[in-house]
Formats: structure tokens, sequence, C-alpha cells
RNA sequence: GGCGCGUUGGCGGAGCAGUUACGCAGCGGUCUGCAAAACCGCGUAGAUGGGUGCAACUCCCAUACGUGCCUCCA
């Protein structure tokens, strides 16, 4: 078995072999917890949670961080010390602590609410300060940093390959730029690792920053530059050189840029041998941003009778590297076929074990091996995380299921396959399909019997009896089938 | 102004130079006590114009439209 992955270090779908044998380190970029993340930003973390389960699949253990920013990440071309936190808490009349507390604890309930795998380790950028001054303190030393009136900057001439990891075109961007930018700094690409406290402001979040970092012996509060939080943390818990590390597509041309040149900078190693993208979700065929007020949420897509299962779903049937577009009518289509899906899974209830085993039955015509397709499942997934492919198998192998009498299906085969799904793409199958309770069995039964008898009108009304708890009943040539009413 | 990407059937969404993607929705049929399911079939997809191939949705060029980045962004 063998796993690859499209790489944007080499522009290529590269073979994935880790650092360690069976180990891998991994690093996503998490939110900035200043307010409630949209279905763009999830659609992101549904992607990365189908690779975790796609490495363990393959018998790799994962140690995983995921970052927090609770602090540092500018708004806009505002240059005057204000952070997203410290507007937000402007906005809701709170300290920047008190924001970033909330919207960190709304995350991880959206974590468990989509069923996504929780990272080993969730890190805060705020208990992370120390590591982020020592970060500085070596590029200091090193001589690829510099001073300015507002903070110590990364001096990019200084990492040659800068431009390479983007394919950017710094000159012409430089020359076609429409945004003034500080003219303090040395280059339009350099960027800040502190940033100093305006002078007569205090902040909720800030330290002071070292004597041995600043020119002057003045003591001067500051608070660190956003992307110099990843590295610091990334480093630290994970060594100098990751194995993967993963983000949105938009990170590549600047924080991800700028990660691996003050990373490479203070190493003088790679900083990660894989970088992985996700391409954006639009909704209703544009951008998702905050000043159209587009930003839709899962408290939203609840609010409208959709389960979250049925966006992660959703989410799922296109690529990761494919632009995806977020309509409701789209999530009517996922919601639909989850709706299918579980039909299938509920199946499994109404099966038994005979003495044919799966293999004998794959050579059935009318069955299916489901040993098989639970390999194929797991080799497309590990082929650049190929969702859409993966979902044509289940559909294949589903609608063979179908196809065939309930006799014809193995039980533990078949209960084995669903499990398999559940694992690689957490869409929670086994959990919402439980089997019905007795009485309900009881009057299946009996409603058999009428059946049997000719009793039309008795059968008519056991099935009205039944669906009074969700659940309906439909004949076929092999007897009654039960199934959830949608 | 600079740099890039996309354009597939009603909707979503893949692979592939020559065979049905798949799903959701729709229509017709078979089956059926009813209902449903299942199965079969249908709608002659590939923005437009050229080019290279025996052969192009699939490669190349141009045009149109859309969209992204260059400023924070998953």
């Amino acid at each position: 078995m063998s796993l690859r992955f499209h790489n944007q270090r080499t522009k290529q779908v590269d073979e994935f072999t880790p650092q360690a044998e069976g180990q891998v380190s991994l690093y996503t970029c998490g939110p900035t917890v200043y307010d409630y993340p949209h279905v763009g930003n999830w659609s992101g973390y549904v992607y990365w949670d189908i690779l975790i389960r796609v490495l363990q699949a393959n018998n790799l253990n994962v140690t995983r961080v995921m970052n927090i920013t609770d602090v540092g990440h500018l708004v806009s071309d505002a240059d005057d010390g204000e952070d997203k936190l410290e507007k937000g808490a402007r906005r809701e009349g709170k300290t920047a602590w008190e924001i970033a507390a909330f919207y960190t604890d709304d995350f991880m309930k959206g974590i468990e609410r989509l069923g996504l795998i929780m990272p080993t380790h969730i890190t805060k950028a705020t208990d992370y300060i120390e590591q982020q001054l020592d970060l500085v303190r070596i590029l200091k030393e090193k001589g690829f940093t510099y001073e300015i009136d507002d903070g110590i900057y990364f001096d990019t001439a200084k990492f040659p390959s800068y431009d390479d990891f983007a394919d950017l075109n710094l000159e012409a961007q430089k020359a076609g730029a429409r945004v003034e930018f500080n003219p303090e700094k040395r280059n339009h690409s350099d960027f800040a690792l502190w940033k100093f406290t305006p002078e007569g402001e205090t902040r909720d979040m800030e330290w002071e920053t070292p004597a041995d970092l600043i020119n002057d012996n003045e003591t001067r509060q500051g608070f660190p530059g956003w992307h110099l939080e990843c590295s610091a943390m990334a480093m630290s818990l994970l060594g100098n050189t990751l194995d993967l590390h993963t983000g949105g597509i938009d990170h590549v041309p600047v924080h991800h840029t700028n990660e691996i040149a003050q990373s490479e900078a203070a190493s003088g190693v790679q900083f990660s041998n894989y970088w992985l993208h996700n391409n954006h979700l639009k909704v209703n065929g544009t951008k998702i941003s905050k000043s159209l007020g587009n930003g839709i949420t899962l408290d939203d897509i609840e609010a409208k009778g959709y389960d979250v299962l049925d966006f992660r779903l959703f989410v799922l049937q296109s690529h990761y590297r494919t632009e995806g577009n977020f309509t409701y009518e789209n999530l009517d289509a996922a919601k639909n076929r989850r709706l299918n899906w579980r039909s299938v899974a509920a199946l499994r209830h109404q099966t038994h074990d005979t003495l044919r085993d799966d293999n004998e039955k794959s050579t059935d015509e009318k069955s299916v091996s489901l040993y098989a397709a639970s390999q194929a499942l797991v080799e497309t997934l590990s082929n650049d995380l190929d969702t859409p492919e993966a979902f044509k198998i289940i559909d294949d192998a589903f609608s063979r299921i179908l196809g065939a009498s309930v006799d014809d299906i193995h039980q533990h085969a078949f209960t084995g396959f669903i499990e398999t799904i559940d694992e690689l793409l957490g869409l929670q199958l086994i959990k919402t399909t439980p089997d019905i309770d007795d009485d309900i069995k009881r009057l299946i039964v009996e409603r058999e019997r009428a059946r049997d008898n000719k009793d039309w009108s008795q059968a008519d009304t056991l099935r009205s009896e039944i669906e009074k708890s969700g659940i309906t009943v439909r004949d076929t040539a092999n007897g009654s089938i039960w199934e959830y009413v949608a």
C-alpha cells in the first residue's frame, strides 16, 4: 500500500514517506478565535480529518499539533497595533482574553459536532510566548531581523529562496501593488516577528519585550506577529522538520511562505517535507467574506433542519484541491445521499451470518465482496485523499447490497464494511442507525402474518401503527424490511 | 496595474485521448394487494473558435465569461 499526496513544496503528487518509520508528525494551521467559524473554515478541518484517518488506516502513528491563534493576527491594512482579538473584544465589550476563551470553546464544540478526531496537541499562541521570543532571538543573532518603529521584522531579502514555495513574482507584485506598505520596511514582503505596543496604549494582551531583542535599552511592551506562533509551536513540539504541514490554500503565498522563511532561517534545515492545502469553499458562487455577511455557520445549517453530518458528507463529495460551492440546494443532495446510505447501513440489523462466508458470496453474481470494497476504500483515499472516488466505491457496493436478497448478505462482513466507512470518513453510519426495539419487531412479525393471511387492511393498519415510531416497512420477495422514515 | 485559476448534463461532481463515472432531482416502464424498494430505459454533457492526432470533454493556441491573489483570510 502506498500513500501519495500533492505537495506544494514540489508542486506535484509525491509518494509519502515519513522520516521515522511508522510515525508521522503533522501540523495543521488552526483557527483565529475571534468569531464563529463558517462553513469554509470547517471544510478544511473536515478534509484534514480524513488525512488523519487515512494515515492511521495505513498503520501510521500520528502526532498532530493544531494551533489556536488567540493573539497577534492583525486586521487588514490597519497597521496600528490592533489585532483581530482586540477588535473582537471592543465589538463585544469584553477583553481579548474573554473573546479568545469563548470562541476557543465554541471551536472545540464544533470539532465534536462534526466528529473530527481531536489533535494530539491543541496549542494556544499565548501559551508559547517564550518560545516565540526565543525564535526571534535566534533570528536576530543570525542577522535575519531588523527593528523599526513598530516592531521587529524579518528581512526576506536575506532568505533567497523566499519566493520559491508560492512561485511568487515579488517584483511584479511590488510594481502593481495597490496598497501602501510601511515605508520603513526594507522589502515589501518583510513581515513582523514581534510588534511593539504603540506609545501611550495598553493592550489586553501584551508582554514585555526582552531587553536583548531591542536596539535601545528602554523597555517596550509588545506582542507576537501572526506567522511566528506556528513556527514556534510546531518546532518545539514536533522538531525542526515536520513530515506534514496542512492549511488553507490562501496560506501559500503569505503565511506558509513566511513560516518557511523564519523556520528555516533559524534551524538551517527544511521545515516540512510535505505541504498540503485545501481549496476554498464558496457560498452561492462567491467568496466567503465577513463584509458580504455570507459566512454560514454550523448553527445556521442546523437551524435549517440539516444535520452537521450532511455538511460533512457535502464537503467530502468534492476533492480537497477543488474549489467547492456551498448552497442549500447542494446540501439537500448531500442530505438525501446520507439518508440513503443510512437506510443501507440499517439493513445490517436484518441480515444474519450464514454458513456461506463473504468470499463465497463474492462469487455470486448478485452478491459482493465487502472485504474487497473495504480494501479499495483505503487504497483510493491513500491516493491524495480521493474522496469522490471513495464515494463511488461506496455507492457501487451499496447498490449491490440493495440489489441482493437480505439472505445473501453476510452480516459480519457487511457490518465491517460500514465500520470501515465510518473509520475513514467519519460519517457515523453505525451510530446513526440504531436497531429498532422488540415491540416494533413484534408488530412487523404480526403484520407479516396478516399478509400471509391476505388480511390487507390489518396489514396496513399495522404499518401505520409501526410508522408512529418513525419506522416504515417495505415488502420484498424475501419478507419485509424496515427503514427509518425520512 | 501585476500574477494565477476555472468553465462538464436541471444541480453537484470525477476519471479518461477511443468503453456507463457516481450522486441528487426529473420522466417512462417492469415488478407489486397497497405503499415502497429494486431493476431497466430516457433526457443525444463537456463555454466559444481554431490547431495537433486515425481518434479530444481529455493535449496546444486564441476569445468570452467567471473567479482568486497582490491587504487579513480556511
